[in-house]
DNA sequence: GATGAATGAGTTTTCATTCAT
DNA sequence: TATGAATGAAAACTCATTCAT
């Protein structure tokens, strides 16, 4: 008896979920890395059944429509992003906040890659996939939110003004390591902004 | 009374250059304002003909293919970048020229705005359009080399990592603006990029 | 009763093999039909699809373009031709050979017309559908090789120049007759031909 | 006074009558060209033009529709094939006329070319352009009729088979010449075949 | 007589989605 | 749950023909 007799054996309920959750997941992954690199429009279900190794008929049946599978990677990456700022609050210090959390957002720039090329590539254009930014925006005003507490815990002068202007620094710097990450000096960038943000040189925006 | 008012003559070279021109232009503006805010595969060549008020035939006259049209606009941008790039290379004091640079920027964001979000989306997703990324690069190589000069000329410290700096700074600032025009507080956090670049502050990064 | 008697069960790799080789087949018959009297490009692929009963989209499923499709055809006409030949190769006595291979090109005129009306209008305009004429060419020095290895087993002079006269004779005699069937004296002609050609006629040519 | 003034001097009617049959030629001869080997669909208005030299309204000047240069050529060579015939006819002696008709069809082989390519194309895709083979069946058999006329007045056998079998023999030379040019052994072929209708071979057939 | 910009209908090709199995 | 054959609508692109000049 091998193991391919067990095809014909019904599967329990946790296996079925479990397979359930993988091919999603897979569908998910792979569509975002097309999505990413080649754009919504540019990339077509064909493709996304491919990468993912399913059939197409099989992907619709996790998704309802290729809109629903760039809702749902959207909607994945504000909850994550959502978890990852209240995680955040949970330190203390708002100077050793504000280095974490530059630590963890250029910690993770390759693993966040495709999540970060997607997402600005839906809100430079909101017309594709019909995203309605709302949510995006919201998600953009609690990062905001969260830089104008650690500033205003530090106690620091134009609050509003500093929150958006790290906020623009570490997006800019993003922006550009994605642009051409071989040649990026990042290191050396990244250590010029933590003296730019150590605890001396805040003292000076107070 | 020139010899082409006789009847039945041919329109003249010039007169042709000029409808040429005149429509080559319309096919490239309309493109890019449907190509930045709709995305290149999301627009289609029949959206582009009809907003540049011509038939699907004739903008096929005037560009062999939708691929053609985005690097002709790609390809325009970089020019006159370039070109606004040497104009700035004229001032002499090279804090006055920094803040023109800033001022410059900024002061026709709504103008460019269109340019930028076409030329992001490419950078993001260089497949999209087959854009060789090549002289995207080169012209990004350009800028930094253009603020390495100026923060050389101040003579601070750390210029290229400055330069990745202040780079950074403005294209995330651009960034943040575009995605929330209504809500972003741009002109206070100018003022703040201004001052933290002012001829005092940069003595201190010598 | 087998597994895939099971309701919602894919089909099985041997039904989709069917299936698709059914359908192929209708399209390549139905493009040929087509293709051979109106041309490849008097022919568009909606007609295909039409005369094979699919839809234009399923059609691009089984080919990759049109010039793939006429590709497929010539394709299969050497393979076949190649294989006729060397059947005709089984056969001991030479000059039986040469008459089983003259009934054999005309007894078959009218099921071999469309495949001989096609590669004969793409030797003459190669340029259509970029019909590397390679292919053809290598087939039809086959069969002038075939004839030349039956005279000169038979033992004639000239057997270059023989082969390429009786091979004229053949392929103008066909092109005449499809020229106008009706009143093409086909019978009479071949009479004369076997008669050229009899036991006899060749002992002259020795 | 340069000769660029005299463009604005009004045409003699006979200057008019001379560029009109040079651009009608020269519209017939590139048209003919492109059509034999690219066929008459795979040639667009546009490249006859660019290829005749003219702008496409002025090929509009000239010939009604696409259809219609297609018709004139083949009405031409029509003509032109009707003449040569005519002019055979003045031959007295039968076997110097065979020759005669043979030399010339393969003395001029390559001139003729083109218009061959396109006249047996036509012949075999009659739906293309629309010819109504009539005319060009009607052609073919006063070529039969002449050769009947030439063998009966020889005084052989089997006329109407005899005039067939050499007919097929000369197209079918023909078409494997246009084949493979550089290949084919046209000279040695042409001296099989004058001797297979030597003055004695001929008398054999009596 | 001559040009080439412009059109619109048609052609090739793609692709999200459905459906039989 | 799973497949991939099949569809139809839309997209990219072509081209015969017209027309203002």
């Amino acid at each position: 008896m091998t193991i391919y007799s067990v095809k014909n054996m019904p599967r329990t309920p946790e296996q079925n979920k479990e397979i359930r959750e993988k091919t999603r997941r897979s569908i998910m992954d792979n569509a975002l890395k097309l999505f990413a690199t080649k754009g919504f429009h540019g990339t077509s279900m064909a493709d996304v059944a491919k990468e993912a190794g399913v059939s197409k008929g099989l992907a619709y049946n996790y998704f309802k429509s290729k809109d629903d599978i760039a809702h749902s990677i959207i909607n994945e990456i504000m909850v994550v992003g959502d978890q990852i700022v209240m995680m955040m609050q949970k330190i203390d210090d708002p100077v050793e906040q504000l280095h974490t959390m530059i630590n963890y957002t250029f910690g993770f720039l390759d693993e966040n890659e495709q999540y970060w090329r997607l997402y600005i590539s839906f809100v430079l254009q909101p017309e594709v996939a019909n995203m309605s930014s709302e949510i995006m925006l919201k998600f953009a005003k609690n990062m905001f939110h969260a830089l104008e507490d650690i500033f205003t815990r530090i106690g620091i002068k134009n609050v509003k003004e500093e929150a958006r202007y790290i906020g623009a620094l570490i997006d800019g710097i993003t922006l550009h390591y994605y642009f051409d990450k071989e040649n990026y000096p990042l290191k050396s960038v990244l250590k010029l902004l933590h003296s730019k943000y150590s605890r001396e040189a805040l003292e000076m925006l107070k």
